[in-house]
RNA sequence: GGGCGGGUAGCUCAGUGGUAGAGCGUCUCGCUUACAACGAGAAGGUCAGAGGUUCGAUUCCUCUCCCGCCCACCA
């Protein structure tokens, strides 16, 4: 008989274990009689695995591989998101390593270098995730740029485009002056800083009086075109319908009334600057105003000869001193406010007008609150519901086009002589232009959103020529942060384009904080690189911890500690099965069962089916706990104890507990007891074992 | 400004209308032939604060205070 070293070291035998599944994990490669479908949130290119990521792919595998045990045939498919401004900004900082940006090397080398970029390092993440021991089919990897798939994001682009709801418009909209492109409502975040309001006076037309508005953003009124007052506010009523003089430019503002106008803030007089901001940009549009632009892409100012060209910050200051020497700064005071900024590269954000793409979100918006409304869809736990509520009720259509180069590029072909002429189509179309009657078309250079691409991702990879049955999934994991960004997308676009929601369960995991309670962030130093962890502990280990951690509330505080319990834990496993190895051929067989051997096979069997209705009910935690009190204190500190010396035990019955619990504790921790099932004698794997019955 | 989650042992968290639980940590004792990454045992909490409902509240209700998050964006 082999004999196991003490102690168990994961290092090597991870390894190995993966490799041995790694042709099995393929959907031909077991014979389950029902489909279980599952969606893998596609990781970014520029990813590398963190904290977030190991959560929910251990979750959903501790899922995916307890329903493989129970009969399912698993459709897990991975994947990787192009990632459009994300990516495209890693490639840019490797180019300025170089010296050289984006417009030095063109848009068709820069792609070219992205997918260079992608190829090299794209995979990394995956091969990261195998290193965790997740159980997808990897023979099905896809990503949102294969040829499949770009065809799948044109097609959608066009059937909204011939339902009405694809446009395209010149508005306001958020622009990331750095990234040089327009960004939707939900890619904007927000710092507190401090900075300065300054109270500025536009003198009444024909009288020496005047009212006081109330702005951070001074350089903005250049493109003024009104004040508005709130209909209801009694001191502003004997100016409404008057005309105020725009000081340094003089040019005359109708003062007017909108209920959007809060008469509790600053002066209760606002500015009116369509093409700047988004608020006054529908103000501008119920009123009929113009929109002046007067800051361009580069965050500098235009269409005011004295100020042409000038940087926003500038600009604002020389405003400030032309108003300070006429006697129209009334004053300035310090505030903290909400400043917008990228989500991707965290520069002040512009709003600019903009020729856009956009889809109208009425009836989508609709679509996806019914399936939750009426339970075609399941979020999970219960109070996430709001947050997606909230979101669809006051929701703005959905600006879709990015200027960036990386991405999916739009099926749209613009006349060559005609600005506002184009046509919506996947090849080049052979008409005339309806304006100058030519037939000169030429490719658009727009990309979409790349969450408009991830918003399809559920029928992209599921619907398939050979696979036509795959679609919709049964669930999908998802952090709370992108419930609106990518969860409530799906759905709707899901519903509208296959008729069925894409998935019944929607599952939000915590989100994995610090212990301390800080995010975990790599520029903060404060992140946790999973890959250290499994070093130090091996994967199960980590797996252990982390669900160890897992419960309904927003936020997990991970604490190593747990990690390395799951290290002792994998120690006590192995060590159990060391004495089997070592015992049972010594023991005594008899008919029957001693009180010991009735008391274990009592608690295995409640175990067994407290753990199956945890898991079932996403309750991996309390099945992990479950599982590890009857295992080290039932199993090991009192039946173990009394199989030694002179024991009525049946031997059978020691056996039985070594094979169920394996199967029990795989899901969990499934390296290890995928090498203890080996080292007992089997032959195949414990991957495709059957799940324990009741003994 | 609106909403959500949380405040229980030193730490991370369970939990219940009826004299508080786990893991880790701490302390004591044991290197007993699977495991010292172990075993046996112990200490440790006015369950954020105030009020209410109740025979009884950590658990239900109201308010307050702290911490975190989300949405709106302040012109």
């Amino acid at each position: 008989m082999k004999v196991l070293p003490t102690k168990y070291d994961p290092k090597n035998i991870e390894d190995r274990i993966y490799k041995k599944w790694l042709p099995y994990l393929s959907v031909e490669k077991h014979k389950g009689t029902k489909n279980f479908i599952a969606l893998m949130a596609p990781p970014n290119v520029t990813g590398s695995l963190h904290m977030g990521h190991s959560l929910q792919n251990t979750l959903l595998d501790v899922l995916i591989r307890y329903k493989r045990m129970n009969d399912y045939k698993i459709i897990w498919i991975p994947g990787l998101d192009h990632a459009g401004i994300a990516t495209q900004n890693v490639v840019e900082k490797e180019l300025k390593k170089e010296g050289l940006t984006r417009f030095d090397l063109g848009r068709e080398k820069f792609i070219k270098r992205v997918w260079e970029w992608k190829e090299k390092y794209g995979n990394i993440i995956l091969e990261q995730f195998k290193k965790l021991g997740i159980s997808p089919d990897w023979s099905r990897t896809r990503f949102t740029m294969d040829k499949e798939y770009v065809k799948w994001v044109e097609r959608a682009f066009i059937e909204y485009y011939k339902k009405g709801w694809v446009y395209r418009d010149y508005r306001a909209i958020n622009f990331c002056p750095r990234c040089k492109t327009s960004l939707s409502d939900l890619e904007i975040e927000y710092i507190e800083k401090e900075g300065k309001i300054y109270y500025i006076k536009y003198p009444i037309k024909d009288s020496d009086e005047y009212l006081t508005v109330a702005t951070t953003r001074p350089e903005t009124m250049l493109g003024d075109v009104a004040l508005a007052v709130n209909p209801n506010d009694q001191r502003y009523t004997k100016y409404i319908g008057r005309i105020a003089i725009l000081p340094i430019l003089n040019r005359e503002l109708l003062i007017i009334t909108d209920i959007k106008v809060d008469p509790k803030f600053g002066t209760g007089v606002v500015k009116v600057t369509p093409a700047h901001s988004i608020v006054d940009y529908e103000i501008g549009v119920r009123h009929n105003l113009e929109m002046i632009k007067v800051i361009d892409e580069d965050a500098k100012i235009v269409n005011v000869p004295e100020f042409e060209n000038m940087d926003y910050l500038t600009a604002r200051e020389k405003i400030l001193s032309i108003l300070k020497q006429k006697g129209l700064l009334e004053k300035e005071e310090d505030i903290k406010h909400n400043v917008p900024i990228c989500y991707r590269c965290q520069t002040e954000l512009q709003v600019i007008p903009s020729k856009e793409w956009f889809l109208k979100m009425t009836e989508l918006a609709k679509i996806a609150k019914d399936a939750v409304k009426t339970r075609k869809v399941y979020i999970i736990p219960n109070r996430f519901k709001k947050i997606y509520f909230d979101w669809l009720k006051n929701i703005r259509d959905w600006c879709i086009s990015r200027k960036i180069w990386w991405g999916q590029v739009l099926p749209v072909w613009y006349c060559k002589n005609c600005e506002d002429s184009y046509v919506v189509s996947t090849k080049k179309p052979n008409k005339r232009c309806k304006y100058c009657k030519k037939n000169q078309w030429y490719r658009t250079e727009e990309v979409f959103d790349t969450w408009f691409s991830s918003a399809l991702w559920p029928f992209a990879i599921l619907y398939t020529k050979k696979e036509k049955d795959w679609y919709p999934a049964d669930i999908v994991f998802s952090a709370r942060d992108i419930i609106n960004l990518w969860i409530a997308r799906m759905i709707y676009s899901g519903i509208f384009f296959m008729k069925k929601p894409p998935f019944k369960f929607v599952y939000i995991h915590p989100t994995v904080l610090t212990k301390e309670g800080k995010r975990m962030s790599k520029s903060l130093g404060t992140g946790i690189d999973p890959l250290d962890l499994i070093e130090k502990y091996g994967a199960d280990a980590l797996r252990f911890g982390l669900i160890w951690q897992t419960t309904n509330l927003q936020d997990l505080r991970f604490d190593e500690t747990n990690v390395e319990n799951g290290m002792k834990f994998a120690n006590k496993i192995y060590n159990a099965i060391r004495f089997y190895l070592i015992r049972y051929p010594e023991m005594k067989k008899r008919e029957g069962f001693s009180s010991e051997d009735k008391k274990i096979i009592r608690a295995f069997n409640s175990t067994l089916k407290y753990v199956s209705k945890n898991i079932e009910n996403f309750q991996f935690s309390n099945a992990l706990k479950r599982l590890y009190k009857f295992f080290w204190n039932h199993f090991c500190d009192v039946y173990i104890e009394s199989c030694k010396g002179d024991t009525k035990n049946n031997p059978e019955v020691l056996r039985m507990i070594v094979i169920n619990s394996l199967k029990l504790l795989h899901p969990f921790m499934p390296f290890i007891t995928e090498y203890l099932w080996e080292e007992i004698g089997n032959r195949n794997l414990l991957l495709h074992e059957k799940w324990p019955q009741q003994i």
